[in-house]
DNA sequence: GCAGCAGTATATCGGTTCGATATAGTCTCG
DNA sequence: CGAGACTATATCGAACCGATATACTGCTGC
């Protein structure tokens, strides 16, 4: 798992300009997801720079700015496209609609629609084992279990209800591309 | 981060009966919040032995049995009511939610309001770093930026919502300590 | 002008985690 | 009885993380 995650944030801010590791650490922290320390990036940079993604330069003292490669932004774009298993960590498929500005409307619609498919399919899975736990006599779950298993089905409720709009936001503009890209969600879920 | 999660989820589930290193790793997937894997199962198994919270014993073959001893136990209660900042890790949450059968009401109230607490100051950071962004004229987040800042607000949002009717129906139950456990959420917010 | 402190910046260490893989015993059913 | 699925434990290499070390820069106040 790991460091698809890693992988997919760096190259994916390296991918507008290049930057040094300290501020890419405070980016990655910006975009929210997850804490990336030191001890993961540093290592990691270097990884990536032995893959050949990315290359590195020392400028003056002991700075180093680390810039993309062509090989790097190949990598990048076959990281956002992949087609692998989100529901597990819904971080990856957040981080990928973080870099979505770098699909184009059709794959982006392919990427919700096989996260919905999967956010559905969890659904059917967690009320199964619901009825399961419920039914069966001896030993039934206890209050907070079960308060536990209900709020996991009313979050994915919730997701694929999003998915939707968003789904819904995407074709909307793609059937007229003229409409602004910035006033889209203003009016449309405001609080 | 890292073992406390594992610790929490081998010690409680050993709390009630010794168990086989298979049969935990199938029960942690059973609790749903993150799939454990051998890699780390057995090596963290080793280290809790050596830390003296559990014994292992082999049945015949090459079967071993672990079980809890005292003073896993009371490392178990340590870290279920510790002081973490949980808001990080939701899942570590939400772990100690599935076994607050182990507390005393009032034990579990202060845990559920500590939480609230934190997830209020992080809407409010939420908020204020929306905000911030909308505001600044040059280069806006684009739609997905946006998105997925809403969507964090709101299921934020529907978090302390949750957690108030928890706190609710323990407030409750502590009042009126008859009425029955397991009708406790039926009706109260059925689908 | 310089002492002190906060922030910038890179690097490494030990312990931990994970995915993959190896190995072998058991159960089932045709 | 033998093939295939499941139970069960273990280990390897690569990666990850938190803590810590080191050192430079900039600024603030006296």
């Amino acid at each position: 798992m790991g460091q698809i995650l890693l992988d997919l944030a760096v190259l994916g801010l390296l991918r507008d300009t290049p930057l040094h590791g300290y501020e890419l650490k405070r980016r990655l922290a910006d975009l929210g997801f997850w804490r990336v320390s030191f001890g993961s990036l540093y290592p990691g940079l270097k990884r990536l720079e032995r893959q050949g993604f990315i290359e590195s330069l020392r400028d003056g003292g002991r700075k180093r700015t680390y810039q993309l490669v062509p090989a790097g932004q190949a990598h990048f774009e076959h990281l956002l496209i992949e087609e692998t298993n989100t529901t597990e960590d819904e971080r990856h498929f957040h981080l990928r609609l973080a870099f979505f500005r770098y699909l184009d409307g059709d794959t982006r619609i392919k990427s919700l629609d096989r996260r919905r498919n999967e956010l559905v399919e969890r659904l059917a899975d967690s009320r199964r084992s619901m009825r399961l736990a419920n039914g069966r006599g001896r030993e039934r779950p206890d209050r907070y279990a079960k308060a536990l298993m209900e709020r996991g089905v009313r979050s994915t409720e919730s997701d694929i209800a999003w998915l939707d709009q968003l789904i819904a936001a995407e074709r909307s503009e793609q059937a007229s591309p003229s409409s602004a890209e910035q006033s889209q969600g203003e009016t449309q879920w405001a609080k």
